[in-house]
RNA sequence: CGGGGCGUGGCUCAGCCUGGUAGAGCGCUGCGUUCGGGACGCAGAGGUCGGAGGUUCAAAUCCUCUCGCCCCGACCA
């Protein structure tokens, strides 16, 4: 049988992860657009939880919802000479508008006067906005959010990962002072480590970027870092504290309590559907994806089993029942009465999505009064077969709602104890390498390094691995002065090494 | 932007070397039998072989150009 087949993890886990993608029907390449990708109903209703949880959390802390133009006049993003540099190469330019036909083709038709640039983020047309909303410190804070699309001209693309076009949030915020701004950069990127952790069940290390890795623009920039199965280091929320750089170069300023006008003091922050990518990249395994519960669009997958039209007739009351049940207690339960094909079929077709529970429902199931749930990552029984467990009608809603929440907390728990295996400590320059060498093996390390850039680029230039970040207190081993790793010069603590996505 | 690979029904690919007018598997449609871990039979639908030009009696096949995609590197959430 040529069955849509999922390449293993072992065999090559970048292949594995595009055919993960593909089977769970999460999302495909454009093609027809260069670089971007089509989030297909299953892959978008993941975010959708995502966005519903992060918004709610937003909000919680006080932020509002807003929206700013996708395009952006090209001489904002030059008003902040850091912020330019980081994007020039990558922003796509809108130069024209209309169309005319031309020898029977469309050419373009006026050339506006200042191109716009489409937002590859938008620290500038927001700037500009804060400059003619804030003009008093009571105007201060200004906690705006906004979801959008944005758009960097990538050279390489993986889905989710890395596409020209994505999904994202940012959160831009003016404060009257540095201290206020870098709580808002701190509570900003707790709010992603217990999002990461809660929700998605991937546990992250929060640090600091080094200055190569600085947002542009930046005055400083903190990060959550999750490991990936295979060992490779994936950022996955970022917290900016922008210091004054923008607010010099749009103008925005207030007047103090003092009646002096100062600029403002800003912040920046960003999660996007990369995280599905990371979800996938944590969780999943060689039967296709696997999704923590709290983000499951679809929590159980109930498979009527039956021969005659009798058998079809009780299974499906029961199965029905069942779902309705469920549905009371807030879970999306989906009943799949295809005719066409076998239970077998079906049981494989769900757990490609990640559905966390299938829920069997047979005769002998009827009969008895039970129903046979499987949970997507079983414990094998004495037959070395994943165990499936006879749950009795009655409190069943209760008993499904357990299992999800213990499978929730299995999957964090499991990516925590593959973190806890794949992280060491390296004391000298020839393991470190050793670590690194070959193209597919990856680590968490914590090394010591000597603070400078220079160094940096060396390491990265010998093994792959670059800094992710430098620990915030506690995270990672306690504060140690060693010597580096590379040059032997003095070093205050360790930092975390690895290859990234 | 450099290196490599590939464009043939919806998908994966064979055919190309050695030109003769297009095939397989999967998927799809219909009917019947099936149904507790990826069902089977029968009957069907579906392709100007990425595009343009050239060679030739004749081009998926040979030549030239072009476009696109994928993988690897440099850059990046």
């Amino acid at each position: 049988m040529a069955q849509e087949s999922i390449t293993p993890r072992s065999k090559d886990y970048a292949q594995w992860y595009q055919d993960v993608i593909a089977a769970g029907e999460l999302a495909e390449p454009a093609l027809v657009v260069k670089g971007c990708m089509v989030i297909r109903p299953h892959g978008y209703a993941v975010w959708e939880k995502m966005q519903a949880d992060l918004d709610r959390r937003f909000k919680a802390t006080g932020h509002q919802n807003a929206y700013f133009p996708l395009l952006i006049p090209l001489s904002f993003l030059a008003k902040e000479a850091q912020h330019v540099e980081g994007f020039a190469m990558e922003v796509g330019v809108v130069t024209h508008t209309g169309l005319r036909a031309v020898d029977g083709k469309l050419v373009v038709k006026n050339e506006l006067e200042e191109p716009y640039v489409i937002r590859p983020t938008s620290e500038t047309i927001i700037g500009h906005f804060f400059a003619k909303w804030i003009d008093s410190w009571r105007d201060l804070p200004v906690l705006i959010n906004q979801w959008a699309n944005i758009m960097r001209w990538e050279l390489r693309t993986r889905m989710f990962l890395r596409t020209s076009e994505f999904l994202w949030q940012e959160g831009h915020t003016a404060h009257a002072t540095h201290g206020e701004a870098r709580e808002e950069v701190l509570r900003m990127l707790d709010v992603y480590r217990d999002f990461a952790q809660d929700m998605m069940a991937m546990p992250v290390i929060r640090g600091v970027k080094t200055a190569s890795e600085r947002f542009a623009g930046a005055l400083e920039t903190f990060c959550i870092e999750a490991m990936m199965q295979d060992g490779r280091a994936l950022q996955a929320g970022t917290s900016h504290d922008l210091g004054q750089n923008f607010g010099k170069a749009f103008n925005v300023t207030f007047q103090n309590q003092a009646g002096v006008r100062e600029h403002v003091w800003q912040t920046s922050w960003g999660m996007s559907t990369r995280l599905i990518g990371a979800l996938i990249m944590t969780h999943s395994d060689d039967g296709g994806l696997v999704l923590p519960p709290k983000l499951a669009p679809i929590h159980v997958a109930i498979v009527p089993i039956y021969k005659s039209d009798e058998e079809k007739a009780r299974v499906l009351a029961v199965a029905d029942r069942v779902a309705a049940e469920l549905r009371d207690d807030g879970l999306v339960v989906k009943v799949d009465d295809r005719e066409e094909l076998k239970p077998g079929a079906k049981y494989y077709e769900w757990e490609k999505k990640g559905v966390p529970v299938r829920l069997e429902i047979g005769p002998r199931d009827v009969d008895q009064g039970v129903v046979m749930a499987k949970l997507r990552i079983a414990p094998l029984d004495a037959n070395g077969k994943p165990q499936k467990l006879a749950l009795k009608l009655e409190g069943l809603g209760a008993e499904i709602g357990r299992l999800l929440d213990g499978f929730q907390k299995f999957l964090y728990q499991r990516a925590l104890e593959l973190r806890r295996a794949n992280t060491v400590q390296v004391e000298n320059w020839q393991d470190f390498q050793a670590v690194f060498a070959g193209e597919n093996n990856s680590k968490f390390v914590w090394a010591h390094w000597d603070g400078t850039s220079e160094t940096e680029a060396e390491i990265k230039a010998a093994t792959k691995a670059t800094i992710r970040c430098i620990p915030l207190d506690g995270e990672g081993p306690a504060p140690e002065a060693g010597v580096c790793v590379k040059t032997g010069k003095p070093s205050a603590r360790r930092v975390l090494f690895s290859k990234n996505y």
